[in-house]
DNA sequence: GCTGTGGAAGCACGTTCGTGCTAAAAACAA
DNA sequence: TTGTTTTTAGCACGAACGTGCTTCCACAGC
């Protein structure tokens, strides 16, 4: 029998310097030859890993939507486990919506990868089911919470979709500023607009 | 004297190329030689006109935020022009404020390229100074959109500007999920969101 | 008609990229 | 020790990139 390596812990390692060259000097720097001297590996040992450029490409993308989601989830179920209306779920909402911003260096990454793939999948046919995939998850989580803020269950269907994008949207939005103007869009102003936000969510059934 | 064409008209077409290639193949694809093949030119006929390909890039992003300020600053005379609160008004802030979202072709095309070099200028320092300009130009229409909307002086001014930030961000938000997921994010949705989104604007200071 | 200048085109060099393919090295069964 | 198989490393080819430099061409001014 061969050498034998934990080939999945390997596969991370290599999907970790990705991640790592893509925050650092965007996806276009992303070739096979930067991400093997990034993981201290040459070309022909990460091509035994990953066939193909696309195909590392397509699996990192899968991993950081893995992150975000389970981060998600994770955040989503300490909602739930909060009465509703009280402090508590307010503060469990606000960690929710944080967990898309770059607050710390582990969410900036995340957050970078995960902007750049699905930037890059408007063009690259092979990120496409990833992105889908992606979008699915997030929407479905923020779907959740909408229904959970929501008071009452009269609410239109129609109008309860388009609070989860308006607020789906508004954080993508945040998320980009703070990653592309990190001057202007700093934490506190990030949490004065979540904030604003949720009071906007509190007034919509009485402006109903 | 030499044969005599008009060099802005030729730069402009030029342009035009870029924008073309960065709307179906991505900023990437921009290369000297696809922008001249697009053009119809040769690759030095092109380089006579930019001395290179940083100047080339920097000069199509000026050109687009150029572009997309100019509409902004038109609408939002428009907005002005009506009264405070009238119906007019209303239609004119939704005309402003569809001219951040890919629309019709000509909207989306500049929606794609200004896209594109935002999220390029946070690695390239050539195009940092003109996303810059961008951010100001666009924060300041819609800064002033925001204050024409508050109906007294008596708002904080934190609480005006992060209502401006909150707007900004979820147009960017929903710009950006209308060029990634065109499926999910209709001209429907976008109209319904932003209707939302400026009630929750006149709901504000009854909030307050 | 001749000439010089601005516009257009192209060559050549060095670099980087993905990828097919080969060969060494390493670890375990025999 | 020997052999088998996984892992690692590397070479080589074609393509695409930016860019320095040279070459043609057309036309306004003499």
């Amino acid at each position: 029998m061969p050498k034998i390596v934990d080939a999945e812990a390997r596969r991370q390692e290599v999907v970790q310097a990705v991640f790592r060259i893509i925050a650092s000097d965007g996806l276009e720097r992303a070739s096979l030859r930067e991400v093997a001297d990034e993981a201290g590996l040459a070309v022909g040992s990460v091509r035994h890993y990953f066939a193909s450029s696309d195909e590392l490409l397509a699996f990192s993308f899968g991993a950081v939507i893995d992150r975000i989601a389970g981060r998600l989830e994770a955040a989503l179920s300490g909602v739930e486990a909060e009465p509703p209306g009280s402090k508590e779920q307010h503060a469990a909402v606000l960690n929710l919506l944080g967990q898309f911003l770059p607050l710390d260096e582990e969410l900036a990454v995340d957050a970078c990868v995960w902007m750049a793939f699905r930037h890059a999948a408007r063009i690259k046919p092979v990120l496409a089911a990833e992105a889908e995939r992606s979008h699915r998850a997030v929407a479905a989580v923020v779907g959740r919470l909408i229904m959970l803020l929501s008071p009452g269950e009269a609410e239109a269907h129609q109008t309860l979709v388009a609070e989860a994008e308006r607020l789906l949207a508004t954080l993508d939005g945040l998320c980009m500023h703070a990653l592309l103007q990190p001057e202007w869009m700093t934490a506190e102003m990030c949490s004065d607009v979540l904030a604003a936000h949720l009071r906007s969510l509190e007034a919509l059934p009485a402006a109903h």
